[in-house]
DNA sequence: ATACCTTCCGTACCATGGTACGGAGTCAAG
DNA sequence: CTTGACTCCGTACCATGGTACGGAAGGTAT
């Protein structure tokens, strides 16, 4: 099934066309042959971007996604392991911090839910 | 105490110089007036600086972090507690986004180990 | 076969969050 | 009273991750 135009792949991960044509200038995502002026798109290629955004949600930048797919196809089992186990601890580290903030944002919500007159402590809130 | 020059602020907020002019001109720092030609900080900016890194880590955009700022010296409670709401929602997705792509990685880094030769599965695993 | 929508491609532009640079002034130590 | 570090301010530049634009060619419904 390589039945798909730009669009139809774009959509099928929900980000635009020039968001496509941009990951393949990157070299993130495979410019498939030219089939009469129009390139047709197929699973893998649908595969791969939403992969893409995936991990870009998980924080990784467009080059750290490029070496993971070139990972990917590649037999370099230890760097994979190695780049996964970097991801893995920055992520810990940042869920921690987020759950951190969360606690404190909540602290702010209650604290200006009490009804009193004046500024809520934002700040403080999060020291 | 507002003794600090501002790279002794910027020192203990642990950004550069040229972060706090920034952050300055984005009206999300006071500048303090100029006490012939030097201008000093104290503790209130410090906690303002380190709030602003913290809320960053948090995933607040400048733009949010200045809003919130605003709020803290207002009176306006319920729009307070309303943009704390929004964004406490906000990063519990986040947090439970973050959490399903560490499995994911957990998972590719497993398979990784097992010592079979060929590429790892890393956009599978992603699946 | 005539609109009308896409595609393709190159190039330009955009927002965000800084970082660097240059020149003039300030300040503290030797 | 000079040297060296730091400050102030404006302006320029940078990387990242896109988004927009314009013209030529392809595809499709009427």
């Amino acid at each position: 099934m390589q039945n798909l135009t730009i669009k139809g792949l774009a959509t099928e991960a929900s980000v635009g066309v020039e968001t496509v044509r941009y990951y393949q200038r990157r070299g993130l995502l495979d410019v498939p042959p030219s089939a009469g002026g129009i390139r047709r798109y197929g699973d893998q290629d649908i595969a791969r971007l939403r992969f893409i955004r995936r991990a870009q949600a998980a924080g990784f930048t467009l080059a750290e996604i490029g070496e993971l797919l070139r990972l990917d196809s590649g037999t370099d089992r230890e760097r994979a392991h190695a780049i996964a186990s970097i991801r893995i601890d920055a992520l810990d580290v940042r869920i921690a911090e987020l759950i951190d903030v969360r606690t404190s944002l909540a602290r702010l919500a209650v604290e200006c839910e009490s009804g009193r007159d004046g500024p809520c402590p934002i700040i403080e809130s999060f020291v």
